[in-house]
DNA sequence: CTGGTCAATGACCACCCGGTCAACGCCTCC
DNA sequence: GGAGGCGTTGACCGGGTGGTCATTGACCAG
């Protein structure tokens, strides 16, 4: 039996046949990814999956629970992703990284966009049924890992020693999950999103490289 | 007759009487703060502000509207704040515009709490009765502000020609608003804001300026 | 004092919500 | 065949919502 994508429901949600796991946890996905955790209706949800309201709490106990597990599967997705390009970047240059960092961003997005209309709502407006902890917990993945990242470069004289990592970290983040969640939303086609993705991050590298001083002295790499 | 808050309402709202109607304004602002659009209760709002259900819906055709005239009101503040500072800072740098503009939304904020509370849950969580459009509408007049500093600056030899000055506003204003948000959620005593006020500042400041590189030849002002 | 006006009221409406549980098949084992 | 176990079902529950409207009563003109 292959591990449900959903965890945290009951014995009953853990023994199901493969296939009504997957209708349930498609139609789940998909109503919390339209409507948010509020407005979604489980009503609207049971007939999606094609099961009873009875079964559906049978699996998950309250409306909190199914969210919580659909959420821990995003999130657990986006912690794969960074520690990912921690660990493949190592040593590289902080900009290399930077934008390894942006680019994994866009696959997530690009892979799952359902779970990344999900991941990125909770951030941002804490439309859920936990506290302030759990949120600023999952919102901190990124910035302490962009603030690793700066304090690498530091220490090897990649980077201004000026900079307070933590706050800078912050400052990149801020820019780098809206910059994800807009190009998630809008709707181009392939071609537009594949030149408009480029741009951006020709865009958030320059920023980021040397701010919006000219270039003055700078010394080119080709 | 001073002109009220909430614009929008029906001829009764225009005609009341104006402590009756700050009472209102009072107990719609806060209801809408603390709980959002979407979780507002009207029977809630109408207890606080002290009068009947009925006499709401005369002064208000429907929960929609009231939210449209506070976000109106807000939204207004914010349009002044930032056409104050395009008028005030003519001529002077990009980086010393960038920071007044930051602290004209600090200011905001301070001055503001509730409305700058509802302002930004609107901004970034669409948590609101009206659509895409309206929302895109209020985003952008930060964000072509932003784009006209940098052209300007660039016009002037100040900034990177080689920024895209669309793009880079749109980072900049990420970064601008989610501070702000971020700084007005936060719970801290007012020295402590006001000394964390000042290192973001500077933290953004060092960031626009010059990146994450080492200063290198840069020429120091003093 | 009377008759008319009109803002204010709150009981009431239809609707939808998350969650429950007695009843119902279906299967297994004796 | 029958008994028992169990996953499934959907009618039902209490509660809350935004919105309505017949009734009220303070006020004023004649």
């Amino acid at each position: 039996m292959p591990e449900p994508l959903i965890t945290g429901g009951t014995d009953a949600w853990r023994t199901l046949p493969a296939e009504k796991r997957e209708a349930v946890t498609h139609a789940a996905v998909d109503e919390f990814a339209v409507h948010g955790y509020d407005r979604a209706s489980m009503n609207t949800l049971v007939k999606a999956a094609g099961i009873s309201k009875g079964s559906l709490f049978h699996y998950f106990r309250t409306k909190g629970d199914l969210f919580e597990g659909i959420v821990d599967a995003a999130f657990g997705h986006v912690k794969a992703q960074v520690k990912g390009v921690r660990d493949d970047t190592a040593g590289l240059p902080l900009d290399v990284r930077l934008e390894r960092l942006l680019e994994a961003g866009f696959r997530f997005v690009s892979d799952h966009p359902r779970l990344a209309t999900i991941y990125f709502r909770v951030l941002r407006s804490g439309d859920a049924p936990f506290g302030r902890r759990r949120l600023e917990e999952m919102g901190q993945l990124s910035r302490r890992f962009l603030a690793e990242l700066i304090a690498d470069a530091q220490t090897r004289g990649e980077a201004d020693p000026a900079l307070d990592p933590e706050r800078t970290a912050w400052l990149l983040d801020a820019m780098l999950e809206r910059l994800l969640a807009a190009w998630h939303a809008g709707d181009l086609s392939p071609e537009q999103r594949e030149a408009d993705r480029r741009a951006w991050v020709a865009s958030f590298r320059r920023l980021v490289a040397h701010g919006t001083r000219p270039a003055g002295q700078e010394v080119s790499h080709g």
